[in-house]
DNA sequence: AAATTCTCCAACCGCTTAACG
DNA sequence: TCGTTAAGCGGTTGGAGAATT
């Protein structure tokens, strides 16, 4: 039943990787390339089976391994060069601080904007975002989100909640930069909150969708859900919306290539729901509590939008939603056509897709 | 100079999914 | 069909270094 294990965690090491141990792991990877991380553990140094590959070793398949070889590769481990690390840890190690294409140091401004960008598009799909910086990998693509922008753009969240306190009527645009990082933050702020309302609209439709008759066509239904994911994001990305996302003040368009974001967005096919709630972005405000009672209504930023899903049995909550952000908007018509398309985009999705076409799921 | 606080990031943890027997 | 496992992913943690008091 099932497959023996690879490895037991007794007397394996864990916690920092010393150099000593950084050269091993490089020495028999520049030796042996990429194999199977599960080969990794003692099995091999008996060279004895390993619970045999997944689906016939597809990752020595991609490395053009014949089979023999590659039945010879996966019993071999570093463990035989005294590795005590498991498979697993090995594997972190080099993706993400070992690969010889790992591009080190700061971000530049470009990749910022994408991370920013994409964010606001896929939501806390690190390895998706990842996968449209080269050299950048998901734990740091995360980390940076983390540490540098979500509190830069919280900041900026919470300055331009106060400004619309102290005068709503000079709201608009006060881009200062942060921390000289970006002059479009505060702006790319507010996209991604509006995307983010639009993506919390969608999942409470979907919350609501159980009550409404079931798909006519569940067979149709299912298919559907099993394609509408990547099909869902080609059209929005290829969309106005989409458009206007990439090519917004300026910033690079980050995967606008058909390929590119159809390889981005192929990397976000829906997953069966790891998280049970909204996917919470970096512009929820904790901040902004000093300002609430008096932007209510009009939102400042994707807490509202929160507001938005928790009136999700109203039936009007969509309208509803849709007139807050309007009137956060304001006089800001560029953004508030913007958003207005964005609106008009879900509408269309809302009819198009299945009554069980998971639709939150393509937005994580 | 020492103590404290803050920041950053490598690594681990836990979950989901897919594949195997 | 079901139990088990590895791979992959996102969330979280802990420690080292930097900054501040």
């Amino acid at each position: 039943m099932g497959r023996a294990p690879c490895c037991d965690k007794q007397g394996l090491k864990k916690g920092p990787w010393t150099p000593e141990e950084d050269k091993i792991l490089i020495d028999y990877i520049q030796a042996h390339g990429l194999g199977i991380w599960r080969s990794l553990p003692k099995q091999a140094a008996s060279a004895g089976p390993c619970g045999g590959g997944r689906g016939g070793s597809p990752a020595l398949s991609w490395l053009g391994l014949a089979s023999p070889a590659a039945d010879a590769f996966a019993l071999v481990v570093p463990w035989t060069a005294g590795l005590l690390r498991c498979g697993k840890s090995c594997r972190l190690r080099w993706i993400n601080y070992l690969r010889p294409d790992i591009k080190r140091g700061p971000f530049t401004p470009e990749e910022q904007s994408s991370i920013v960008h994409l964010h606001g598009i896929v939501g806390n799909k690190w390895s998706a975002i990842a996968a449209q910086l080269p050299g950048r990998t998901d734990n740091e693509v995360k980390n940076y989100w983390n540490t540098h922008l979500k509190k830069c753009l919280l900041r900026k969240g919470a300055a331009n909640a106060e400004a619309r306190c102290a005068s709503p009527a000079s709201s608009a645009r006060s881009d200062s930069g942060c921390g000289g990082a970006s002059p479009t933050f505060s702006s790319v702020a507010r996209h991604m909150a509006q995307w983010e309302s639009a993506r919390l609209e969608a999942e409470a439709r979907l919350a609501r969708e159980p009550l409404h008759p079931p798909h006519p066509h569940p067979a149709s239904a299912s298919s559907a859900h099993a394609t509408a994911g990547p099909d869902v994001f080609l059209r929005i990305w290829h969309s106005e919306v989409g458009e206007a996302f990439r090519s917004r003040d300026g910033v690079p368009s980050t995967g606008a290539s058909p390929a590119c974001s159809s390889t981005m967005l192929g990397a976000c096919v829906p997953k069966q729901g790891r998280t049970a709630g909204p996917c919470v972005s970096g512009v929820q405000g904790k901040e902004d509590g000093d300002c609430k009672s008096s932007v209510s209504g009009g939102g400042g930023n994707a807490e509202a939008a929160g507001s938005g899903v928790e009136g999700a049995d109203s039936p009007s909550s969509s309208e509803g939603t849709y007139q807050m952000y309007l009137n956060w908007v304001g006089e800001d018509t560029a953004l508030g056509g913007l958003f207005h398309e964005s609106f008009e985009t879900f509408s269309w999705l809302g009819g198009d897709l299945g009554e069980d076409t998971c639709l939150d799921t393509a937005f994580k």
